[in-house]
DNA sequence: CTGCTTGCAAAGTGTTTGCAGGCCC
DNA sequence: GGGCCTGCAAACACTTTGCAAGCAG
């Protein structure tokens, strides 16, 4: 028996739900659960956003100063190797981090004027995916980049 | 009579066919034709391909080594807002930029792993279009970043 | 103690901007 | 010859990297 929570499972794979979790996960690998990836984990488990590195940073750095910038890019990294945390790719700054969830996976739209994101229901491409590898060879990753428009407001206000 | 061409319309609007063309359109909005955009404007033309701007700028600079690099993205902004070039995001190495032409109106995929940029059909995407905008009030402007995926041969040698 | 991780600082990439002079129309 | 555009250089935002010391297991 570990030093888990009560109702815990032991989790070396699939969706942790504990920083725990993620530790076993992490040591599975070769890899070392330390201060600043249990302050970017609380910080993602902490707001159901999309966060950009520089945001994840400033608000680890609010309870912890130590942190460095380099150490949370390499967190990130790291996390979204083991499968932990997604990255979506924006056109504003950069790149957004969360999470991932099993009752929370969606796709992302950003409005080009206001950079704006939004979710999106996860199945809303599942007929695209599915006919791009067919015909073209292309396996589709949809939630990967933020799909472009413009939002209601800002669309409206551009036809005034 | 302008000095366009035999055969030309006067195209001050819609997708010209050549340089004189776009300098009428230029000129209908009080800006100019110069030397510089002529330059990066023959590049576009000569190929039919997504290039970065950096890619623009050192194909102009090899007949013309006075274009600044500055003035390279500059003068792709301006044709981008004349509608001109289309500019679509990916995710490797910024900013790709081609001519807008009727008949060749397409979307955008990326491979994650080589970076490639293929062409999809125009169309893929107009079902989620017209989704989004009913249930969601989302405009959705597939062409303006590339979706992300694997290509064929990476997706097989991932498997491998 | 082994070696994965960190903090630090510097470099890197892609792009933008302020300014004085230059050239288009 | 008015003012849009240019070249220049510096700044910009975001991210990555080499290195020696630090700490997890």
């Amino acid at each position: 028996m570990s030093g888990a929570t009560p109702g815990d499972a032991p989790a070396t794979h699939g969706v942790p739900a504990t920083i725990e979790q993620v530790a076993a996960m992490l040591r599975a690998r070769g890899e070392r659960m330390t201060g600043p990836r249990r302050a970017v984990l609380k910080v993602l488990a902490e707001r159901d956003e999309h966060l950009s590195a520089e945001a994840v940073l400033s608000r680890v750095a609010a309870h912890d100063p130590g942190v460095h910038r380099a150490s949370v890019y390499r967190t990130l990294e790291a996390l979204s190797e083991l499968g932990v945390v997604q990255h979506v790719h924006v056109t504003h700054g950069g790149t957004a981090y969360h999470l991932v969830r099993d009752e929370r996976r969606h796709l992302h739209a950003q409005c080009r004027s206001c950079g704006a994101v939004y979710d999106l229901p996860a199945d809303l491409l599942d007929d695209v995916e599915a006919d791009l590898a067919h015909r073209h060879g292309f396996h589709l990753e949809a939630g990967h980049v933020a799909l472009s428009g413009r939002c209601r407001s800002c669309f409206e206000q551009l036809s005034s």
